[in-house]
DNA sequence: TCCTCATTTCGCGTAATCACGAAATATGGA
DNA sequence: TCCATATTTCGTGATTACGCGAAATGAGGA
């Protein structure tokens, strides 16, 4: 995870209709989702669609795969946690006692 | 943390001057840094600083608290915190064991 | 091969974002 | 009070992102 890594994904996440997608995506789990299920859940024209599952995959933050005719979108949640690990990468400047309860883990 | 709030933090984030100023702030830890110090650091002009620091502030990602003649800013990683937890809600229709090893904690 | 469904690509008008100079505001010292 | 330092607000021109209709492409099935 670099910086330009980092920016691509957070902006496709900075938009309404991409976290809709991708918050469902993780909702929906690894085994994937139709484009056209997505769309039809969240009421979305097939080429807006297309373009916002498109930044989210240039984004590494879901993988497409053909089946048969459709294909099935799936989030990749490793990228979210090179994204946190970017984030606090350092954190007070690797001082472990001033980071400690600063962000508990999410379990 | 609502839908709105994390598009104002993934978009904030998703800047790369605005992405090099919350790691350094996170690297400096929770006491703060002076605004200025990280326009220094940065090499940022004055005005471009202080609009990226503002956008920060609303997106919750940082908070800043005036110590005499400088405003020190520090930030909030329970936002981080938050933005994970949303993005990762009812992961797997909440199946833990589907959702095992998809995102291992940071720890 | 021909047709149909599923999805992507293209193009355009609109709207939001950015960097930064100049001016305004806040704070404490002389 | 007057000034210097620290920071924010405002205005402007240039770049970029958005939604979506229309057309193109890909993958079976008849």
């Amino acid at each position: 995870m670099d910086q330009s890594y980092a920016i691509d994904a957070f902006g496709a996440l900075a938009h309404d209709t991409r976290l809709q997608i991708f918050r469902l995506l993780v909702q929906r789990g690894p085994a994937g989702t139709p484009a056209m299920e997505v769309g039809r859940l969240l009421d979305l024209k097939p080429s807006t669609l297309s373009g916002h599952l498109a930044t989210l995959k240039r984004a590494g933050l879901v993988q497409a795969e053909r089946q048969h005719r459709e294909v099935l979108y799936a989030p990749r949640l490793q990228t979210v946690n090179g994204l946190v690990r970017f984030l606090l990468e350092d954190c007070c400047g690797g001082d472990e006692a001033a980071c400690a309860g600063l962000a508990p883990p999410p379990a």
